[in-house]
DNA sequence: GTTTGTTACGGCTACCGTAAAGATC
DNA sequence: GATCTTTACGGTAGCCGTAACAAAC
């Protein structure tokens, strides 16, 4: 058994039984990757692919959970040149956040200025996308910490540790009506006005959704946006009324805006950073996270990675 | 990197960081086993061993963790021939249970008797010994299955399930002045005759010198044995009187001896079943442990596997 | 007919084992 | 001096890539 044929297995698989596409990724031959598996089946006494004539149409049972364990073999193998790298150079390497425009913008720079100034032959890089975009950047393993709100679970590979909570505010111009209401403001008094606020798929939108079904409201949501800066944009222009995260609003820059806190009308959001389960990572990833969340040490982290993981049957 | 390169490493740090060993063991040459290891170091870029001029003294930092994580992706690619295993004959195979006396010779035999009727093609096999012997076995990979009583636990490698408590019992000839007793007996009228009761390192012996110790008495230890048999033989001889567990008196078998529940004098002892975290077990394993401890479903055992692995470091 | 997977074959890498030398105890 | 590890070197297994063939959509 060689680490290679393992390689070309699971590549296979990912290129949905494809074997000609697997090769050119990897870049070698078809007829290499074919033989070896093929010698892998004979070794290991089992069919892995289901062969229609000549056609790679399906995975065995067997196979399934031998590519599970295959992929944990070259996970930790990857481990062990990280390691070799870590030592080699325990100040310098890579780390790469897979984040959400909010969380890029309002809640991490604090967090980089800091690893920054303590790493600084650490090559940083953030990569934007959408919580499910974020989570599968970290599974595939293109990227070492996704820091994302609501929308990450079903992904048995990681693991998620809460960071902070977070509330809404409601975001007006200067001088509506809502800015200057004596009471405390109410979801009725918000449903009033037409809606801009973050996209569907970002965020716990969902949680604001559910949050006016459940007094019987159907918003008016004029615009969706998947980062506040254009949400502001907007609610400046008084195309309506902008909910987002209350971290989002910084007075001294955002003047010509009122921000009214709206804790009390939806349920709070709680953000969380996710890492791979068996993946190594570097010390100084460990302190980025510290760094983010001072609760979470190493041995907080390290203890949770080991907890429950859910056996969960992936499917394509 | 090569998987054997990563068995070498390993097996070379298993024999004492002793090169010409473990080229022996692995049924190759001493250069071969330096050569790729030195390669690997290369392609890593960390030392792994410390090499005194020519000789190898000792394990570098990066090396400790290497090898640790090299042992993991060993364990699964024999994890990854097994399941060929399975597969290719579901019901043959081969399970090796390595237990003490006691367990071997009371505990286990209905086990045995249901599993061979289920399963008459697999190769049972048991090793006996003492809990330490028995828990190396299963962290060697020697024997699939432990089962023992205390004495097993700081081995982070292993998972140990509870199958369930027992109680010892105070065995006497008959006629003896301790069968005669009217009122429930105490551990001062025990420590009062010479005692015949386990070895040291057995089924919580520990425990039954911290009962007498709590209580300010000495027991007078006149023989240890390693199995019950014994223990009951010098018992009939009028050596002296018996501690043992309560499932190794047999009424009709142990004729001319009389046992008294001694429940009340010593804590339970809980008996375990130990597995290998990262072994992966045959189907028919499953089906055993859960002959043996019915409340261990494949599903129950499977999930303490995955639970909070202390991170242990690991000393020769 | 085009795409895709297997078989056949040749080149070449690199692994393994033997032999010898260097180093440490 | 004995044990142990590394260097040097030759044989060979086996991996890779090209080319041709076969099957499926």
């Amino acid at each position: 058994m060689k680490l290679q044929q393992l390689r070309y297995l699971v590549e296979v698989s990912k290129q949905g039984l494809n074997v000609s596409e697997a090769a050119e990724k990897l870049h070698t031959s078809q007829p290499g990757i074919s033989k070896q598996i093929r010698l892998l089946e004979d070794e290991l006494g089992v069919q892995i692919f289901i062969r229609n004539g000549k056609r790679v149409v399906d995975v065995t049972a067997p196979g399934r959970e031998i590519l599970h364990i295959a992929e944990r073999i070259l996970m930790q193998a990857q481990n062990l040149k990280r390691i070799g790298e870590e030592f080699v150079n325990v100040e310098g390497g890579s780390l790469t956040i897979a984040t959400t425009h909010t969380q890029a913008r309002y809640a991490l720079p604090r967090t980089i200025k800091a690893f920054l100034s303590r790493y600084p032959k650490v090559r940083l890089s953030i990569k934007q996308g959408s919580p499910t975009q974020i989570s599968e950047m970290v599974v595939e393993g293109e990227a070492d910490i996704a820091i994302a709100t609501e929308g990450i679970d079903h992904y048995p590979e990681l693991a998620m540790l809460p960071c902070y909570e977070w509330n809404r505010s409601i975001v007006v111009p200067e001088g509506h009506p809502l800015a200057a209401l004596d009471r405390k403001i109410g979801l009725d008094d918000v449903a009033a006005y037409p809606l801009v606020t973050y996209d569907f798929a970002f965020t716990g939108r969902s949680l604001i959704n559910r949050a006016f079904e459940k007094q019987g409201l159907t918003p008016n949501v004029v615009l969706t946006a998947i980062d506040s800066d254009v949400i502001k944009t907007y609610v400046t222009l008084g195309l309506g009324v902008g909910i987002l995260a209350t971290m989002a609003f910084e007075p001294e820059r955002d003047r010509g805006l009122v921000a009214i806190d709206a804790g009390h009308l939806f349920e709070p959001s709680v953000t969380r950073i996710g890492v791979r389960r068996d993946a190594y990572l570097r010390g100084y990833a460990f302190d980025f996270i510290e760094l983010f969340s001072p609760h979470l040490t190493r041995e907080t982290v390290q203890g949770s990675l080991l907890m429950s993981e859910p056996e969960g049957e992936e499917e394509e």
